[in-house]
RNA sequence: GCGAGAGUGGCGGAAUUGGUAGACGCGCGGGGCUUAGGACCCCGUGGUUCCUUUGAACCGUGGGGGUUCGAGUCCCCCCUCUCGCACCA
């Protein structure tokens, strides 16, 4: 008898040794390839969850298979550890978020140690930590020194509940909360800004480099970023002759302008009815609009409104005199606030039109025909031919773009204009858990920059929150009492912490040197490891994430620190593991714990099943059933180490059968290391690890069978284990201890295989009368196209088929196929 | 509405360049071992029909057309689902 696959002993000892041997260091070696294969850190909230065990083993198999190639693999881990669970928690259970936090630290961390990912655990890091996030604040310093923060009025998304402002990018599609759902309102505050719209054409243009990239998260960032092309033109407000300028992507409807509108925030709004009968209902207007949801207010259902300012406007094409109203439906963030009016080609503004009774005049004619204002039930928006345009009539809509453009900027009216919807990063927040914003505000010197040699600005830990779960910084005069920097008299600190998504933009950098005390990471360090080549992470940072880092990287790199300027060269979005068809979640008591399968089946069952339910980036159900099948699997391979290739090595019995028998043996063994090398290399895991199950269901065959070929099956069982251990290693280092091999198996060189032995002795042929397969004839792989047209012209069942036919055509797949047309 | 992706057995999912549809696993059925259950091993498993058997025929990859000797794969039309963006002028 042998001992049974006894998955925890097994487990705790490997790891145990890994650690002791230092298995998985990464060391700078600049004769070798390199591969810096990452996944996104967790926050830690808690032990891990399904969703974790399936990232972080889709990056250790990558992070095993590239070491066994002969490359450097930096494999690192770290935790995401600012941030507002850790707040929430502590209004609820009393816990201080430091403590709240550092606990959670440790319980992922046994985790993804008892999991046996390969991380070179001395690099680890936490955004918490001081030795961190000085250099996040160090960051701020330098985006500040080059005007890149800023601090501005501007409106915000509010979100009640966590009681600080969001960026626009975590403000989710139904005007809800990212973090906890409830419905963002708008505020109008004093905040510290990113300025990214720096960088938005770089960051679309840089997009041509990320061929690695899945083509859904480029689309996401390019319509993020959304980019439009169009022109500035001034409209003149005939009161007061003043200019007041517009964006507009239709130049070449210019003549088609029935009125004029203005956002309610719009300055101008006030001054156009200060003091007229008109006031208070536009004061009212405003404040009716302006407190109604970001939701409700950018939902296309909600319906135009808007009011009439008592003033109008000249449009400088044709110098006629058109009404100024301010609606609903115009927004002060994107172009200027101001927009011309277009009632017949578009259809915010012929809604608002019907609505208003306001003139619809046509200026561009559909390709098909005619078209009558008072007929028409929606806007024409696509392209036609200009009419009742003056010069322009008769000019295609494109064409005339252009031409109204040059005439705008030859007679000074305006402009051609680029626009973005990205909007500059709103980084502060009213939160205590995060990393204090270096900033001191003197009363005579102004807003004044922390000198560098100061940093970090710690964040006192012992404090705990104020009513209502506040920060309690501004409630603290030792944290906020300082002195300026500059001219040494009383100062205020900024309360405000970073957004966390700041601390996470750049933590990848901080992985090749994280020790280091003099920059944010040492130069030569990142020359070598930089960029990530292989990222990992879930779909759900498509956005926030990747274009924040992205941004980042560009910034350091025009700080001089680095020679590229794009993070992630390739990047694999992970599915969601969902339990019957729905996300995870507590509240739907359907979630699956890692840990409870950890201790029955082991870790290796789980990051196999995890890995074999399917393709990485698809969504994937959990099974309890099919994670059993996985277990079962791995007990079949202690079973054929022990019950099949051990008792052979003491037998040594002459080997049965003839010699195809053996050779079939050897050819499957070398098949599956060819296949699953081509899987590995295209993360098709799911499909490797059905490769390595069908070598060892051969293994087993061709060792019950008759006594087997003790070299032939030694290769294949030793084969199998090489093959099995970046998905399994722990029972595959066992298994290879207990064959009585040296060395660590996860540390041999991946296979090579014999591409002559790779190929089957014999192959099936396929023999189809009309395209109807009729057929199967097991003939020599190799054989002739003639050789294949004769056998399947003499096969049975094809031969029925054909009796009294007139053979027109035979069509000869070679090795595969023959189809007889009849 | 715009953009991206996907529809294959009871289930998860396989199928270079068009060339055996359903690999592998789960589940299910039958058998072995066992006092029994579990575990384990062996066999079977898309549907329908026919046959005493060996077996055979037809249907079958969301629906409908098409190209081709041959279509899950290519082309056209349609349906459904998922995800992202949605008053950006």
């Amino acid at each position: 008898m042998f001992p049974e696959y006894d998955h925890q002993a097994i487990e705790t000892k490997w790891i145990k040794r890994w650690a002791e041997e230092g298995a998985f260091a990464a060391e700078i070696d600049p004769g070798r390839d390199k591969r810096y294969v990452l996944v996104m850190f967790p926050y830690p909230s808690g032990p891990a969850h399904m969703g974790h065990v399936a990232n972080y083993t889709l990056g250790d198999v990558v992070a095993r298979y590239y070491r066994r190639k002969g490359v450097g693999v930096l494999h690192p881990m770290g935790y995401d550890s600012f941030g507002l669970p850790a707040e929430n928690a502590a209004i609820s259970s009393g816990v201080h978020p430091s403590a709240w936090t550092r606990d959670n630290i440790e319980l992922i961390k046994a985790d993804l140690k008892r999991l046996g990912f390969s991380y070179d655990w001395s690099r680890e890091l936490s955004t918490c930590e001081p030795a961190y996030y000085r250099w996040t604040q160090w960051f701020f310093l330098k985006m500040f020194e080059r005007g890149l923060a800023y601090k501005a009025n501007a409106a915000t998304n509010w979100c009640p509940s966590c009681g600080t402002v969001l960026a626009n990018e975590q403000v989710l599609a139904d005007g809800t909360c990212e973090r906890c759902s409830t419905l963002v309102v708008p505020r109008w505050l004093n905040q510290w800004f990113f300025k990214v719209t720096d960088y938005a054409e770089r960051l679309l243009d840089d997009m041509e480099k990320l061929d690695g990239w899945p083509e859904r998260v480029l689309t996401m960032q390019r319509n993020w970023i959304g980019k439009s092309r169009g022109a500035e033109v001034d409209f003149t407000l005939e009161a007061t002759g003043e200019k007041i300028r517009i964006y507009t992507t239709r130049p070449d409807t210019l003549y088609g302008v029935t009125f004029f509108l203005l956002a309610p925030e719009h300055p101008l709004v006030d001054r156009l009815v200060e003091g007229t009968e008109r006031e208070a209902e536009v004061a009212a207007f405003r404040k009716r609009v302006m407190a109604s949801s970001t939701i409700e207010r950018t939902a296309l259902e909600t319906e135009k409104d808007g009011v009439y300012l008592g003033a109008t406007v000249t449009n400088p094409l044709n110098g006629e005199s058109v009404p100024v109203y301010t609606a609903n439906f115009v927004l002060i963030e994107y172009g200027t606030g101001a927009v011309m009016a277009v009632p017949a080609h578009d259809q915010r503004d012929f809604e608002f039109a019907r609505k208003y009774d306001l003139a619809i005049r046509v200026v561009i004619e559909p390709p098909d025909g005619e078209l009558v204002a008072d007929d028409m039930t929606e806007a024409f928006e696509e392209p036609g031919t200009m009419i009742a345009s003056g010069a322009f009539d008769g000019t295609a809509s494109e064409e005339g773009k252009q031409k109204v453009c040059d005439l705008l900027e030859a007679r000074g009216w305006g402009a051609r204009a680029v626009n973005y919807r990205l909007r500059d990063w709103l980084v502060s927040r009213q939160r205590y858990w995060g990393a204090p914003i270096p900033i001191v505000y003197c009363e005579k010197c102004g807003t004044v920059a922390v000198p560098e040699e100061e940093l970090p600005v710690l964040l006192p830990e012992d404090l705990p929150l104020a009513e209502g779960g506040k920060s309690p910084l501004p409630l603290t005069p030792s944290f906020y009492q300082t002195s300026c920097p500059s001219c040494g008299g009383p100062a205020k600190r900024e309360t405000d912490t970073m957004d966390t998504f700041v601390d996470s933009s750049w933590y990848y950098f901080r992985y090749v040197d994280p020790a280091e005390s003099d920059a944010p990471f040492d130069k030569e360090d990142a020359a070598y490891w930089m960029p990530v080549d292989q990222y990992i992470g879930g779909i759900e940072h498509a956005i926030l994430h990747l274009l924040y880092s992205r941004f980042f990287t560009k910034v350091i790199h025009d700080l001089g620190l680095i020679d590229f300027d794009e993070p992630f060269t390739n990047l694999l979005c992970q599915g969601m593991i969902t339990r019957d068809g729905a996300k995870m979640s507590k509240s739907k008591g359907n979630v699956v714990t890692p840990g409870d399968h950890i201790d029955r089946l082991g870790a290796d069952t789980l990051r196999l099943y995890i890995l074999f339910m399917g393709p990485p980036e698809l969504s994937k159900d959990w099974s309890d059933a099919g994670v059993e099948g996985a277990h079962r699997f791995l007990g079949r391979v202690w079973r054929m180490v022990h019950e099949r290739y051990l008792p052979l090595r003491q037998a040594g019995d002459e080997p049965d059968g003839p010699a195809s028998r053996h050779r079939a043996m050897r050819s499957l063994t070398h098949r599956t290391i060819m296949n699953v090398t081509n899987d590995i290399d295209q993360f098709a895991f799911n499909t490797a690890i059905s490769f390595i199950m069908e070598l060892v269901n051969g293994i087993n065959h061709y060792a019950s069978e008759g006594a087997p070929d003790a070299a032939v099956l030694d290769e294949a069982v030793l084969a199998a284990l090489q093959l099995l251990a970046p998905f399994a290693p722990f029972i595959s280092e066992e298994l290879w201890s207990i064959a009585g091999k040296e060395g660590r198996v996860n540390d041999l060189p991946w296979l090579s295989f014999d591409d002559e032995l790779a190929k089957p002795e014999e192959v099936t042929l396929i023999v189809q009368v009309n395209g109807k397969v009729r057929d199967r004839v097991t003939v020599p792989a190799g054989i002739s196209d003639d050789e294949m047209k004769a056998r399947a012209l003499e096969a049975e069942n094809t031969a029925r088929h054909l009796e009294g036919k007139e053979i027109r055509k035979v069509i000869v797949v070679p090795g595969k196929l023959v189809n007889i047309v009849i």
